[in-house]
RNA sequence: GGAGGGAUGACAGAGCGGACGAAUGUACCGGUCUUGAAAACCGGCGUGGGCUUGCCCACCGUGGGUUCAAAUCCCACUCCCUCCGCCA
């Protein structure tokens, strides 16, 4: 949520600031206008209502001096004030919740470093990764045999059986099987390995309420993409970041324990209504997927650095994983909604020939701490908001169609990674089943 | 799923219709005393909101209701504890 005293204090500011997200000043005019009409009203109710309490100790003032005259003429006097009290608390509460629901509906301000653009063609791709390029090789050229798409290298090795993730839950639904299944699992385990010495490991629920998810921001914008179970009040969480920005929810944190760094490794589910059609072969879109998520609540002033931190240890793991790689520097029409500032990661996955999106590292500012209420104590006694920060560690499906891809040898096996070996059991190469 | 008990400030814990935003204790912060520390004593010590910055308003698990007046009474829900049943 943005914060509404900012908006009354520079207007103007705030909303050159989210014109360059594509925010219409009308609507940032309709929000001053409800706020100046809350208040308007708001100050009514409570000068009534500060009348009837004062009013209410009379009576019981009367009643202990026994005067049963005085009690009653002030009783009746409370009730005319007290039934204007509730009709003006009433129009309050009326104004106050449509400035709540169209202020929930407002995207954070970007961060002045955003590039501008309305979309993502005006992303600014900030550097680019592979292997050897420190030892001025040039960018990759990728063999005939690595153009090939992972489902087909999944059929051929026996290792992804998309049909019968489809027969089990319809499309978008992967299955891996065997080397596959430890591939996906041995991913997970090596990411969180690298980073449970600095942040906290955490298994969250795979589950959350509407307020959870409101705290984000998921809520209510983006409702369409997530799964609902109605019937329990429950949403599919659709990154670890959900439950982990609401475990803190409503604290007070002690400054001394900033920051506080967390990881989890979650199942993610995305229901992709507004891409249908789009990306449907394969794992470059699904609806549900692993993730290995850092995630970092800090001061506003430890924010950068621990934004850098979780960036520099997502490059990490694709640079040990041998990935190519981009950093994309995400234009403010392109960045989500609670972000001020987000570096994309993207593979490139040499079968489908496309840069794939594995990663996201937002600096969230203080925009889901207003939502989440999470604040700290600073030195001086007095509570400020916590700034929160996050990024996909490792995110699955996409890593292990670029990885088989990219790893696939003339004799259409699949050699692994290094530093994988410990996690699948000293097997360093996936065969075709029949050799 | 059934029966009972509970939910109050950082923590413990009183209050069970009328000056209660809340006694008391602990913790914490400042001061006195002391070579220093402890003890003792004195003072301070919740969060948010509004505006005429001194005042007002809200908050005692959540949401409704009764009343001139609700932490306190009534209803529903949530969570925690104990017991019974079922179960990975």
């Amino acid at each position: 949520m943005i914060d509404l005293a900012q908006l009354r204090r520079e207007p103007e500011f705030v909303k050159a600031a989210l014109a360059r997200r594509g925010v219409s000043s009308a609507t940032m005019d309709e929000i001053v206008r409800l706020d100046v009409e809350h208040r308007r009203l708001l100050q009514e109710a409570e000068r009534l209502r500060a009348e009837v309490k004062d009013l209410s100790r009379q009576v019981g003032d009367a009643r202990r001096a026994k005067d049963t005259d005085a009690a009653d003429r002030l009783t009746a006097q409370s009730r005319v004030l007290g039934d204007q009290e509730r009709e003006a608390t009433e129009a309050t509460e009326t104004v106050a919740t449509e400035l709540r629901e169209q202020l929930l509906m407002i995207p954070n301000l970007p961060s002045p470093d955003a590039p501008d653009g309305l979309d993502e063609d005006a992303n600014v791709e900030l550097r680019r990764w592979w292997v050897g390029m420190d030892e001025g090789i040039g960018f990759p050229t990728y063999g005939e045999h690595q153009r090939v798409a992972h489902w087909e290298i999944g059929a051929e090795l026996g290792i992804l059986d998309l049909e019968s993730g489809v027969k089990i839950a319809g499309s978008m639904f992967p299955l891996f099987r065997g080397a596959g299944a430890r591939l996906l699992r041995s991913l997970g385990y090596f990411a969180l390995d690298r980073h449970t010495g600095d942040y906290e490991e955490i298994r969250p629920p795979s589950f959350a309420l509407t307020e959870t998810m409101m705290s984000t921001g998921h809520l209510p914008k983006s409702a369409d993409d997530m799964y609902a179970i109605e019937r329990d009040d429950l949403w599919a969480i659709p990154t670890a970041e959900v439950p982990l920005t609401s475990m803190r929810r409503g604290e007070i944190l002690d400054e001394a324990e900033l920051p506080i760094r967390l990881t989890a490794q979650t199942a993610c589910f995305r229901r992709e209504a507004g891409s249908a059609g789009r990306d449907t072969r394969g794992l470059l879109r699904v609806h549900e997927f692993d993730k290995v998520e850092l995630f970092a609540y800090c001061t506003p002033e430890q924010a950068e650095a621990a934004h850098a931190d979780i960036l520099s240890r997502a490059e990490g793991l694709l640079q040990s994983l041998g990935l190519t790689y981009r950093v994309l520097d995400l234009c403010c029409g392109d960045l989500g909604t609670s972000s001020a500032r987000t570096l994309d990661l993207e593979v490139f996955s040499p079968g489908v020939d496309r840069w794939l999106e594995v990663s996201s590292v937002s600096w969230f500012r203080d925009f889901q701490a207003r939502r989440a209420n999470v604040r700290y104590r600073t030195s001086d006694g007095s509570t400020a908001l916590v700034h929160t920060v996050n990024g996909s560690a490792l995110a699955w499906a996409r890593i292990w169609a670029a990885l088989v891809e990219t790893y696939r040898q003339p004799d259409g096996s699949v050699v692994l990674p290094d530093v994988l070996a410990p996690y699948m059991g000293d097997q360093t190469r996936i065969r075709p089943k029949a050799s």
